[in-house]
Parts: C-alpha cells; structure tokens; sequence
DNA sequence: AAAAGTGCTTTGTTTTTCAAAGTTAACCAA
DNA sequence: TTGGTTAACTTTGAAAAACAAAGCACTTTT
C-alpha cells in the first residue's frame, strides 16, 4: 500500500496556513488586519506565517495606501493556488479510500 | 467572519496522526508494523505518536499473539471515529466558502 | 548460542510555534 | 511640536512538538 500522507505539503500541515490560504481562495485581495481579526493571531505570529507562504511564492503582498495610510494586503498566486489544490487533493484521497 | 480554523482539532494538525486516522476509519484492526510500513515511520515516531492518539482515547490497543509471535495491534474508538469526522467536516466547511 | 524481530521507552537534538516587546514610519489631536 | 495611535513588522526568547537513534525486554528463528 502507497503512503498516504506523502503527497501532503509540509507547509499546509499549520492550521494558521491553511486558514490563511482558504481565506485567499475565495478573496482576492485581503489585508493584514482583516487576516490577523479573522484568525485571532498576534501581529508576530501571523506575520511569521505569512511570511511562510511568501517565501515558497504562494501569497504575494502588495503595500499601498488608503488615502494616505499605509495598507498591506495579500493575494494568493497561481502557484499557492495550485499547491493548495494538489494538498487538498492529496488529503482528499487519503479520506476518500472510504 | 468567523474564525475559519476554531473548529479544527489540534490532535489532527500533525499529518502523521491524520494518516494514522485515516487508515483506522477503513481498516478494523491494524497493526504496529504494517502502520511503522505504510507511514514509513521510525518505531519510536509512531508510537509517540500512537501514545498521543491513545491518551486522547480516540484509539484502542489490542496486545495479543499470532500464533506465539506478541502482535499489537490498534482499533479506532467511537469517540476516535466522532473527532475525526468533525475535525473533516470543520475542515470542509472552511474550505467550502466557495 | 547468536541473530533477528516486536514494540516500546529513553535520550537528546532539531524544528516549529508563539507571545511579547521593540521598531519604523506615518497619521492626528492638542 | 509633543504626544498618542495605528499599521506592519522584526527580534527575542521560551515552550512545545517532532524526530532519529539507541537501548531494552522478550521471544522466535537459525
């Protein structure tokens, strides 16, 4: 029989990525504080994560203003998005041998 | 917006529980070798492992013989079958916002 | 008697997680 | 202009978790 935990990725194994990333599938563009309210984190601890998923490329940030405050929101790329699709799939696969 | 990730168990971030779960809820009865195989795990991983599954009661131990060769072998239990579905349902509805 | 297998436990290292505090920069109010 | 606030981090340090390797008790196989 085949591993059935292999094909997940290590970087979804963290309840807070995976919050993240579910949040970016469905919204295109969300800020940090938007983030850290929804997922009742620390600034630190949700910008150590983010910056996670940023260094393997699957969120891209952008820093700009509204009005004259600065604001820094987040998008997912199509290589976050196809990561978590095939980790998705991967979990589902590993349920579904039902 | 609710928090997405609330309703996710913690005993489950670790992929190595979620495999062993997941195997449980299809197989009746599994044991320690053929787990240590399909997760391609050290001895001592999988029973820490195991021992954190077991202190949750979310999974039985059985010690017994094969022939007079000792064989453990390990069972999900009801409360087992009962966490693990609702940590996927918890995990469905936060990716199913869609 | 020696080697090997089962199922652990113990030990110790590495990795991960996280909160708290500090930081930089910009805004606003008095 | 001084002081307070918010945004978005970074740094620090501590705690927790993951893991491999080795040891162990017992038994079977050779």
């Amino acid at each position: 029989m085949k591993n059935p935990i292999a094909d997940l990725n290590k970087i979804f194994d963290s309840r807070i990525r995976l919050g993240v990333m579910s949040i970016l599938v469905v919204n295109d563009e969300i800020g940090f504080n938007d983030l850290k309210q929804m997922l009742e984190l620390t600034d630190g601890n949700l910008a150590s994560h983010l910056n996670t998923l940023e260094q393997a490329e699957f969120i891209k940030v952008h820093k700009g203003f509204i009005g004259r405050k600065t604001s820094t929101t987040y998008s997912i790329t199509a290589l976050g998005k196809q990561a978590f699709k095939a980790h998705l799939d991967a979990l589902e696969k590993m349920i579904r041998k039902l």
